[in-house]
DNA sequence: AAGTTATCCAACCGCCGGTGA
DNA sequence: CTCACCGGCGGTTGGATAACT
């Protein structure tokens, strides 16, 4: 993806295109598809020029965050797994508000998303806790009481999965994840619940066992506009139909943010309740724990 | 059912560092 | 060296939706 838009010089501009004033807001799917088309054509980088010579009345930066958080076709969406939750805690123990740093760990993810994760789920806990985010309090609780959980409850889920496999196909665990893990923490323990490469490799989980194209392509929650442009071997993006007419009924179809998958799986996967509880990590036991040791005013 | 509050998240903003003229 | 431009990053906002009263 190194071609870069050059083709189009960023200076030279015409007197309508002065006049022409900058799109604000919500994206509307014919920009999307302006973006995806050129970048397909073009690739991405030098955002400014790219979007003018789009033919899109948005700055550059506004384009490049379009992409890079939702169009481009690796993006993952949608709920954040308890693995990945697992990952976040962690790095940012590690790297604070390093964002993009922390997701670069988190394949498919966006720094946006991360950001928006624990801005809401994270800090929402810490609010009920009533104790800063940046306190030892806190950072003893995810430490010491929220990762061990959240192991356990991805063990927990692992053992479920495997037994889910034989029947349905449902598991959605990167298999990045553990990289990942191996990579940022070789040798690393949470709180007295070892994290090791026993625990989330995929050996033991139904990501591998299922790990078809058909099905990854089936679940996995990518972007989208997968299914209107795919990846080449040289990390090209080839358009797979470029028939204008697909725009309508793509829009109809499938430009809603992906619930078609996650309805698909939750309705037919009751499990899957019980994996993603994440507004739950804190049980009546975990908040007698707390207050045990903390002496938070639950 | 209607109004209010809480939550989520896409998008924007401002700052900063890198780069090239 | 200075300046302008660009891209990347983290913080923030505001609209849409869900949950609650």
């Amino acid at each position: 993806m190194d071609v870069k838009a050059r083709e189009c010089a960023p200076n030279v501009q015409s007197s309508e295109d002065e006049d022409m004033e900058l799109k604000r807001g919500p994206w509307t799917v014919e920009e999307d598809f302006k973006l995806i088309d050129y970048i397909a054509t073009h690739g991405e980088g030098r955002w400014n020029s790219l979007a003018h010579c789009a033919g899109l009345k948005r700055t550059g930066k506004s384009c490049r965050l379009r992409w890079l958080n939702y169009l481009r076709p690796d993006v993952r969406r949608g709920n954040i797994t308890l693995e990945e939750q697992l990952l976040i805690l962690k790095l940012h123990s590690r790297w604070g508000n390093r964002w993009s740093k922390i997701a670069q760990h988190l394949p498919g993810r966006s720094d946006n998303e991360i950001k928006n994760y624990w801005r809401t789920r994270v800090q929402k806990h810490a609010k009920q806790l009533k104790c800063d985010l940046n306190s030892k309090q806190f950072k003893d609780t995810v430490r010491y009481l929220w990762m061990p959980r959240l192991v356990e409850r991805i063990q927990a889920a692992t053992a479920v999965s495997n037994i889910m496999v034989a029947t349905t196909a449902s598991a959605t665990t990167s298999t990045s994840f553990v990289g990942s893990m191996k990579t940022v923490f070789p040798d690393d323990h949470l709180g007295g619940a070892q994290v090791n490469s026993s625990s989330y490799t995929l050996e033991n989980s139904s990501t591998t066992a299922a790990s078809s194209d058909s099905f990854a392509t089936q679940l996995s929650p990518l972007s989208d506009f997968t299914y209107y442009y795919s990846i080449n071997n040289n990390n090209s993006i080839s358009i797979n139909n470029p028939n204008p007419n697909r725009l309508k009924e793509f829009s109809g179809n499938h430009y809603n943010y992906g619930i078609d998958i996650q309805s698909l799986e939750q309705s037919n996967n009751p499990w899957l309740d019980t994996i993603d509880a994440s507004e739950n990590l804190f049980n009546a036991e975990d908040c007698y724990f707390l207050q045990q040791q903390f002496n938070f005013n639950m």
